[in-house]
RNA sequence: GGAGAGGUGGCCGAGUGGUCGAAGGCACCAGAUUGCUAAUCUGGCAUACGGGAAACCGUAUCGAGGGUUCGAAUCCCUCCCUCUCCGCCA
């Protein structure tokens, strides 16, 4: 959530800010109002409570008679205040709501724009592979060599699910090892194994809740909620702590199946496993000062991109334009990788700087030195990388015109020393 | 799932209706002191919100939420969590 002192004290400036990601000044003058309300309330609470607390410690010295006989009144003030309680808590809610439903303040330097149209290409690398042929599709590629079956995934759970078998399964194995491997070697990061279900109070952390529960599955007893990306348990894990500043910034990865419900993408991207129920994706996590948020971040989009580069996959860093950012973002990157069966750049890593965003609602701070007020830390999350993707992208980046496929170099050792997976004999 | 015990400040731990935000201890911070690498003494030391230029003041917070009461850490109800034992199970 956004400062409340700050929209109070800047409004027009926090307006401003916010005008750029599409959201009208008037949520955040509905939010104010709201706020002001709530605060002279609670004033006039504290008053009547003061009260209160004075007279009955002075009933408390009293005899029972005199005791008696100013009952009455006092009885009459426990009702106001337990009426003016009941408005206070009325007040509270429909601010909790406007602020939780409110989105981050992007940073100053992100590209002003309306939509995905105004994302910037930052850079690319790694040249396009040359075809003597049609580049085939994945979904073609993977039936074809048995290492993708769509119509049992439909019927093991239906339209978005598929299975991988044989080499494909391993495939999928070898990349979330070789991947743990670089994140929690060269790239320092500490390899955390979650839940896969957490509770409200963690996904409103992260901003999931209240605002998008409709995507994510849910259990319908108990509070569980099955993680939509590993960004919420892992984000999650120092809620309502003080961390040691001597311990920031602080890097997490964790391989984890993600769960989502694509109500709102309906329709898009049936085919192939680009977009599905469920799917794997080592995550990136960091918990930084203030101060060095925006440094990490982009360590952060190197770390992603180093993962395309050993692949040997052509990829390009895409700058999300103010309109485009996701709610707790205040800047994001995305890592786009070409598919040529496809013959589309795919989104196979997005690095986002929440800064406080996050924090505040999770209650995730440090002191920055002994006897200092505690500050909020400021969180950064990005895929390093998501699954499907890259095994779209390797499958038909390293398709060969018999339809085998060429297995990157670095998931060798992965692959038990193979260098491709060739067609089954007929 | 059943039975029992328990959830109090950074930690340990007292408190069973009234100046209790909460004794005491540990830890921590400041000062004093001692000729020795630490001991002793004194003082300070929760968080959030609101008001105030500030000193400071007010309110809330003793797992969570309700209730009783003029007044609740303390009594009642519901829920959550932890521990022990039993059952069940990968």
């Amino acid at each position: 959530m956004i400062d409340i002192r700050l929209a109070r004290e800047r409004p027009d400036w926090v307006k401003a800010q916010l005008a750029k990601t599409g959201v009208d000044g008037a949520e955040v003058d509905r939010l104010l109002g709201c706020e002001a309300r709530r605060r002279s309330l609670k004033q006039e609470l504290d008053r009547m409570r003061a009260e209160r607390t004075r007279e009955s410690r002075a009933l408390g010295a009293l005899g029972p008679a005199e005791r008696e006989a100013r009952r009455a009144a006092m009885r009459a003030l426990g009702e106001r205040i337990g009426a003016l309680e009941r408005e206070l808590a009325q007040a509270e809610g429909e601010f909790q709501t406007l602020i939780l439903g409110l989105r981050n303040i992007p940073r100053p330097d992100v590209p002003e724009g309306g939509t995905e149209a105004d994302n910037q290409v930052v850079r690319s690398e790694g040249a396009p592979p040359q075809f003597s042929f049609e580049p085939r599709p994945h979904w073609e590629l993977g039936e074809r060599l048995g290492i993708i079956d769509f119509e049992r995934g439909v019927k093991l759970a239906g339209t978005r699910f598929y299975v991988l078998l044989g080499e494909g399964a391993r495939l999928e194995r070898a990349l979330i090892a070789w991947m743990l491997d670089l994140k929690t070697g060269a790239q320092g990061y500490t390899e955390v194994w979650p839940p896969l279900m957490v509770n409200s109070a963690a996904a409103t952390g992260t901003g999931h809740l209240p605002r998008f529960r409709d995507t994510m599955y849910r259990d319908a007893e108990e509070d569980f909620w099955f993680i939509p990306t590993a960004e919420v348990p892992l984000t999650n894990l120092y809620r309502d702590e003080i961390v040691d500043v001597a311990r920031l910034p602080i890097y997490l990865t964790a391989y984890t199946p993600c769960f989502r419900r694509e109500k709102m993408s309906a329709g898009r991207d049936v085919r192939g496993i680009k977009r599905g129920h469920q799917f794997d994706k080592v995550e990136m996590v960091k918990l930084t000062r203030p101060q060095d948020s925006d440094r990490e971040l982009l360590g952060l989009v190197e770390d992603a991109c180093e993962v395309c580069r050993r692949l040997g996959l052509s990829f390009r860093v895409v700058r999300i334009c103010s309109g485009d950012l996701g709610f707790a973002s205040a800047a994001t990157y995305d890592i786009e990788a070409w598919a040529p069966g496809l013959g589309e750049w795919l989104e196979v890593s997005s690095c986002s700087n929440c800064t406080d965003f996050q924090a505040r609602r999770a209650g995730i701070r440090f002191r920055p030195e002994k006897g200092a007020k505690p500050e909020f830390v400021h969180t950064l999350n990005g895929s390093g990388l998501g699954l499907p993707r890259t095994l779209i992208a390797l499958l038909e980046n390293g398709q060969r015109e018999d339809g085998s496929v060429v297995i990157p170099e670095v998931l060798r050792p992965y692959m038990g020393g193979k260098s491709a997976i060739e067609m089954p004999r007929q």
